[in-house]
DNA sequence: AATTTGTATGCAAACGTTTGCGAAAACGAT
DNA sequence: ATCGTTTTCGCAAACGTTTGCATACAAATT
């Protein structure tokens, strides 16, 4: 007999001699009952420990303590660093998490948020997917619960949005490059609108235009769903032009250690005659040789902070949305694949 | 003004000229309904929409359609194929899916599986903390509600248990060293009563026992939070011996990763002085060189499985609980790190 | 003493659904 | 025509909580 033999208000206000109402305000902290008898009833409930039914008063208050996250791909490690943040700053607030992976369709996405809307979730963490091409359902969404979105973005949804300083941080491991002497250094980013690869290429520029660096369009590379295989596809070309590269900035760790791969083969040396720079600091950045120098981002923390300004949306809704991007400072992690300052 | 203007039995039934334990009943199958306004009430409630609230029926029915799902650590990328599948087959037949780390901490493990309790799951999937000594507190769970265990199990808990073949597994990687000619094959395992250790660790011995050779302690090693560090440690240990192994089994792909960076090192020549294999297939397999010869595990069957026979247990509970174990197959991936066959 | 104000508690409705039971309608068999 | 069956549907209770409103009593004001 598998019975939910928890105990109710009913029986406490039993108990207690008093009446239902009475007893949940009570717990509640409700301003109408005196001390005397909060005290009393806490006492009896911590006794018989007793927790509310979450899911009825989540159907009578429309409150599920619940909240949602979609993200892409929950296999990068740079994600389950934010889901960590994510599940801990919910549940050190009382709220449950749960979680669903778009796999970047951005159809799946949308059928995604109305289920989780369905299911009676207070609020939504998201993570778009790539080749989200139209906003409309989000923004539908974003009419009828709390919405925070984190690390992709888009400008076209007025929510809270926690990422890193991107531009910034690309500037940064750019001008680490200069600084050990590069001048001809190579970016390899994505074709596609990727708000991130934007920022990134934003940074790099900057990086090359306030250093006085002219820019060669012949070692700005794109490619779409960038990765390893990418990485060294791109590395190949770059070794194949008559000047070629001393530094290259990959936006992404996969593509720099596919990058690193290749130079490996061909025996170039890193990074004395080429440097490599990636970004994220992911596991596999120790594990490639040479280690990879890395822009490391505190996903942690970007999970947590996302948390937070969702519950606070939540439980204090705003008749208006705000816009508001919360950037968290990132840091250039200098490894073998770059000379150490 | 974010309100919930969901449509309503209530609405539906008027609309038909119904009632609502009607309009239920018909979109719920109930048999006394007759086919024709099955067919209506499904008609109209298609139109306008009609969603059941979950809130509402869970409250009613004691059914949340939420699965809890426990692991250690939700970074390691096996866990997150695991993870892909649970969710992948979890959405598939309804339900949604709560996640927690318990961060291989026994006392958080607990608490977790009772909040998961009072958050009124339908069930839940545990893959056990490191150092759960103690299984009182997951029995007093099984009494409650239905549980199926993954990949980190224990034989003390009387419950369906979803797992690799760990002995088998092992075996062959040991099998696959033999047949390329090595004799002295080293193993890194884990001290704590691992089950998944222990596990392997019998694959290895019946390796060595079928094929006759001789079990040496000395290339026997142990060692507690196995890990990159650890491998490279073991590594050390292994190379400053008198009479070195020709190839060493490393229980997890951390640890022999660990150990190709110490062979790397010394300049040790893999696999010809000395092979490796690991275990997990992780990706960083690929990434290390020489690439990693490795157990691939099949996370995403797995956590499929152990959603699939958790649903079946939620949907149709048994009286008494029942012990059965499901091997899910693993196979070798031979790369550099050890011959081709 | 009468009235007002304030404090502390209880009553009962409501949230949307499921479900046991009863009743009406339709049908068949006698 | 009568009775029994079966089919199809509605009534109403129940799930445990929250909350607007009413009530009771005490304290304070006039």
């Amino acid at each position: 007999m598998k019975k939910h033999q928890n105990i109710t208000l009913k029986e406490l206000a039993n108990d207690l001699g008093l009446s239902i109402s009475t007893v949940s305000r009570a717990l509640n902290d409700h301003p109408d009952i005196s001390a005397g008898t909060k005290k009393r009833v806490k006492k009896l409930a911590e006794k018989y420990n007793y927790v509310p039914n979450v899911l009825a008063s989540g159907f009578r208050s429309h409150r599920s303590h619940i909240l949602g996250v979609i993200v892409p791909n929950i296999s990068h490690f740079f994600t389950t660093t934010i889901l960590k943040g994510i599940l801990e700053e919910a549940e050190r607030l009382g709220y449950r998490v749960i979680i669903s992976e778009s796999k970047n369709d951005q159809q799946k996405q949308t059928e995604m948020l109305t289920t989780m809307i369905h299911f009676g979730v207070d609020g939504i963490l998201l993570a778009l997917a790539r080749k989200t091409r139209s906003v409309d359902a989000i923004l539908k969404i974003l009419a009828r619960i709390p919405l925070v979105m984190f690390d992709k973005v888009s400008d076209k949804i007025p929510c809270t949005q926690v990422v890193i300083n991107e531009e910034e941080a690309a500037y940064h491991a750019v001008e680490h490059l200069i600084n050990t002497g590069k001048r001809r250094i190579a970016i390899i980013k994505e074709t596609e609108r990727s708000f991130n690869s934007e920022k990134r290429y934003e940074g790099y520029l900057r990086a090359l235009r306030e250093y006085k660096i002219p820019i060669d369009e012949k070692i700005v590379l794109s490619t779409e769903d960038i990765s390893m295989t990418k990485g060294k596809m791109m590395a190949n070309v770059l070794l194949s032009l008559k000047k070629r590269p001393d530094a290259i900035f990959a936006i992404t760790d996969s593509a720099a250690i596919g990058v690193i791969k290749a130079l490996n083969k061909f025996r170039v040396e890193i990074p004395k005659e080429i440097a490599v720079v990636g970004f994220s600091n992911s596991v596999s950045s120790t594990i490639i040789s040479p280690a990879l120098s890395t822009v490391d981002q505190p996903g942690n923390k970007i999970g947590r902070t996302a948390v937070k300004y969702l519950i606070d949306e939540v439980e204090d809704p705003k008749e208006d949305l705000i816009t508001k991007t919360v950037e968290i400072k990132t840091h250039l992690i200098v490894r073998d694949s770059s000379f150490k300052a």
